[in-house]
DNA sequence: CATGAATGAGTGTTCATTCAT
DNA sequence: GATGAATGAACACTCATTCAT
C-alpha cells in the first residue's frame, strides 16, 4: 500500500508538472496563474498544494528538470576529441532544436528568471558548468595529443561552445525555420577549424 | 512648470527610461512595480504616465533602445572578411561583456519577453536580422575572393555566429568573471579555423 | 468553506446584489466604489469576484432585476378596458410610489445609466416595450367595443402612459410627501376621460 | 475696458459650458472628464479653473440652465383653462422632444444627478414647482368656472401632467421615433377628458 | 489671464494562498 | 487527501486639481 501509494503521488507529481510547463511556456513564470494550472491539471487548487508548496516551488521543480536535460545533453564519452566535440554539438542541437517550442521556451524563461532567483540561478550554474569542464577536458586532452591547435585557450573556447549551442536556443524561437541540421553541419565546420594542422 | 521646452521633455523621458530600466534590471519586466519605477525617478505616478501611457509601452522602449545598440554593435565595414568578422565580434563583445550587469540582464530579459509580446519579438528579431544578412555577406564575399572555406553555408554560419555572441551574454550572466579578452581572442581562433587552406 | 451547495451560491449572489443595491441608490453606480460594497456584504473583494467578474455585471444584475419588477407592475389581465388601464397604473403606483426611496433611485439612476450602456438601455427598452404593447392592445381593443373615445391614437395614448407612470417616479422622488392614493385617483380621472361618451 | 472684459468673460464662460454639456450629455457627469472638456473648449486646464472652479461647478452651471429652460417650456398665460393646459404641453412637447438628444440627455443626467447632490435636487425641485402651481391655479380656476370636472383634485393632477411630460422625455430617449405631434394631440385628448359635461 | 506638467489619493481588479468541510 | 469559496494585499492606472512660469 505504501509502495502504490507512493507510486500513485509520483504520478500526480508529475501530471501537475507537466500541466504547470504547459502553462508557463504558453505565459511565462510570472503571467501564467495558478488557476490556469490548476485547469490545466483538471486539479484543484487544495490537490496542487498537497504537492507543492507554492507556485516558487513548482517553477523551481521545472527549472530543475530542465537543466538535467541540458546537463545530460551536453556530455559525451569518445576517443577523438574532435569526434567528442561534434557528438556534444550534434546531441544538444538533436535536443533542443528539434520538436515543439515548449523546452526552448521554458529553457529562455528559465534563464531570465535565474536573474531573480538564486535557487534557480545554482540550478542553470549547475547545468552549465558540468558540460563546460568536460568540454574543457576534452580540449585538454586534444591538444596533449597535439590533435589540436596549440593556441585554444581550453577554458576559454569551452565557454565559447557553451555558447553557441545556448545562442542556437535562441535563434531558434527567432526563427522556427532554422534547421538543426544545418547548424550541425555548421557546428562540424568551426569544430574542424580547431584542428591542428 | 508650462511652457517647457521639448528638449526639456526628452531629458524627462530619458531619466524615466533610465528609472525603468534600473528598476528592471534589478526585479524584472512582471515583478518591478510602477510605484518602483515612480520612486526611481522621483516623479508622481500622473508625470511618468504624461509620457508613457502604460507598463507596457515602457517596457517597448527599453527593449527598443536594446535592440538599437544590439544592431549597431553587429555591424562592420571592413575589405578582408576575416578582419569584418573578428571586428564585428570584437565590438560586440565589448560592448556586452564589459561593464555592469544591466545591460546583459536588460537583453536576456526582453528575449523572454519576446516570447509574451509580439512587439518585443519583432524588435528582437529585426536587432538579429540585419547583423545575420551583413555577416552572410561578409562570409559569401570572402569565398568568392578565396578567403574562406568554400564547405561553409553563408547564413548557418552566420546564424552561429550570432548566436555565439549572444550565447556569450549569457555565460558572462552566469560567470561574471568571464573575461572578454579571452573571449575576443577564441573568437579570433574560430575566426581564423574558416579560413580557406 | 467547499462543497457548498447551488442553494448556498444563490443566498451568496443574492446577498451581494443587495449590498449592492443599497451602495448604488446611496452613492450613484460611479460615487459608490467596489470597497463600499465588499464593506456592505461584509465579504472580500475576491468572494465578490468570484459572482460578478466586473462591476459593470453587478450594474447589470441590478438594472435586469429592476426592469423585470416593473415589467411586472406593468401588465394585467382584465375583460373591462377601462377597468384593466386602472389597474395597471393601481399596480405600478402601488409598486412603485410606496415604501422606501431605493427602487426609486435605482430606476431612475438606471435610466440614466441607459444612456452610456447599451445592454442596461436593451433591458430599460424591454421593460418598456411589453407594458407599451399590452396597453395599447387595451386601448384597440376598447375601441373596438365602442368604450373607448375613437379619437384616441392607441400607440400613443400608450406611450403617454407609460409616460405618466415613469415620471410619477420622479415626481415621488422630488416630493417624498406625494400621496399614492392621491395619484391612483388622478390616474382613474385621467382614463375615465378616455371613455366614449 | 471693463464692459468688453465682461463681455469677453461672458463669451468665454458660455463656451465652456458648451463644450462641458457636449462632452456630459455623451458621456454622463462622472465618466466625462475634465480632460475632455479641456480638449472640447480647446482651452488649458487653468484658463477653465479661473471661471469654474470645480467639476462640480461646471454641473451645477449646466443643471440651473437645463431648469430655466425646463420653467420657461412649463409656463403660460391663457383665459381658457383647458386651452392653457393645451398650450402647456404643446409649447414643453417642442421644446424637449423635437431636436438633438442632447437636451433629453442632460435633463436625464441633471435628475439622477439631483439624487446625489442637494444643490441640483433644489435646482431641480424649483423647475418643477413653479410649473406644478402654475397648472394648479388654473385648474382650481377651470373647476371655479365649472369648465372642469369637480372630481379632480387639482395638486395632483398637477403633478400628473408634469410626470407625463417629464415622463416623455424618457419615452423619447428610448424610443426616438415617437412623434411630437402624437404626442401633443395624445395630451389634447387626455385634457380634453377633463372637461366638466 | 493662460499654460500644461505635475501631483497623489483613490479606483477596479487580480491572484497566490488558506482552510472549513 | 481533496475541494473550491474566501481572503486581502498589491497592482496598474485615472483624473480632478494645483501652481511655477
Amino acid at each position: 500500500m505504501p509502495r502504490v501509494s507512493d507510486e500513485h503521488k509520483e504520478t500526480r507529481r508529475g501530471e501537475i508538472v507537466d500541466a504547470a510547463r504547459t502553462c508557463f511556456a504558453r505565459s511565462g513564470f510570472d503571467r501564467a496563474t495558478l488557476q490556469d494550472i490548476f485547469a490545466e491539471a483538471q486539479l484543484s487548487a487544495g490537490a496542487v498544494y498537497n504537492y507543492f508548496k507554492s507556485k516558487r516551488e513548482l517553477i523551481l521543480a521545472i527549472a530543475d528538470t530542465r537543466h538535467e536535460q541540458e546537463r545530460a545533453a551536453l556530455t559525451a564519452e569518445e576517443r577523438d576529441p574532435v569526434a567528442a566535440l561534434k557528438t556534444i554539438a550534434r546531441r544538444f542541437i538533436e535536443a533542443y532544436l528539434t520538436g515543439a517550442d515548449t523546452k526552448r521556451r521554458i529553457s529562455l524563461m528559465t534563464w531570465s528568471e535565474a536573474l531573480l532567483d538564486d535557487a534557480i540561478l545554482a540550478s542553470v550554474k549547475e547545468g552549465v558548468d558540468e558540460p563546460r569542464r568536460v568540454l574543457k577536458a576534452i580540449i585538454q586532452n586534444g591538444q596533449r595529443q597535439r590533435l589540436l591547435r596549440k593556441d585554444i585557450e581550453p577554458a576559454a573556447m569551452a565557454t565559447a561552445m557553451v555558447a553557441m549551442l545556448q545562442g542556437l536556443v535562441l535563434q531558434k524561437l527567432w526563427t522556427p525555420s532554422l534547421s538543426a541540421n544545418a547548424m550541425t553541419e555548421t557546428c562540424d565546420t568551426l569544430i574542424d577549424g580547431l584542428r591542428a594542422r
